[in-house]
DNA sequence: GTCCGTGCAAAGGATTTGCATAATC
DNA sequence: GATTATGCAAATCCTTTGCACGGAC
């Protein structure tokens, strides 16, 4: 359950107003399980608790909470674009490509090593993403796995 | 200047039949410059040859490309696709989010944890990319860059 | 000669945009 | 009440597909 009071002060906070479509949208995100959701999910969700809002308006609040730093894109190998709340600090992911699932992990030693590789090359860094893709444990056991995560 | 002798031997190991559009779509990979170029890329490539190819064949051949082993395809965060060359060892990528110029590093570090911590999650892994997104030096330095590559 | 590959045009999916209406501040 | 956001539908971008023809083996 999320804090509406809250919600509302965060979108203030990035120089959002405070609609309908935002607020839920923000709450979905919240509640996301897993964590990263399409566009589309976010859509079907929606409709799912009767909110009449239209996609183009998910892909516009989804764009907006981008810019403003509430959630963070992800673009997989396949295309296919997730958005995630950026409420805690970077991660990286394990993407299993058999069932979608998704793990998220830090490792202090590959996030220092690739400063280093940036310093080497002059490069400033704004942002990185490393992605794994690979078979997880459960799908690799026949276990033929969650089709719709 | 690519080997045509040792670009058909490449096209028949991989079980595909020589033709046109697979050699020269295969010579371009080889010549390009940078070295990760889109379809559309390629295609340009191709009609500044007087090469009359059409782009869906530009798609099939690098998705058959791709399947074959002989390239990699590359989905960066703003959901565009590039493909590359796949001739030499795994490597990652720092990205200059101005210029678009990539530049390839390995860490052999990285590397390594990336193995450990699959393992610590009972992934297999298949395939694993590592972006840096960034300012180049030369961008940094207000030197507006080239704006096409 | 058979079969696979290609070109063209049309279809497809995800995302974006234009515009009139409706909501926020 | 003025301005910004929304909903809908149409547009757009990249990529894929269907089908008749042409080329590889």
């Amino acid at each position: 359950m999320s804090n509406k009071k809250l919600d509302k002060v965060q979108l203030r906070n990035v120089g959002l107003k405070v609609t309908l479509p935002r607020l839920k949208i923000l709450q979905i995100l919240e509640e996301a399980n897993p964590r990263h959701i399409s566009a589309e999910d976010v859509y079907k969700s929606l409709l799912s608790t009767g909110d009449n809002v239209g996609l183009a308006t998910v892909y516009r609040v989804l764009t907006q909470f981008e810019s403003a730093g509430l959630v963070i894109k992800h673009t997989f190998t396949d295309g296919h674009a997730v958005f995630e709340l950026n409420e805690q600090e970077h991660h990286d992911h394990l993407v299993c490509t058999q069932c979608n699932k998704v793990i998220e992990f830090v490792d202090p030693e590959i996030e220092k090593r690739q400063e280093l590789i940036a310093k080497e090359h002059q490069f400033e860094i704004t942002d990185h993403n490393l992605y794994i893709y690979g078979v997880c444990g459960r799908c690799q056991n026949g276990t033929d796995a969650l089709s719709d995560e």
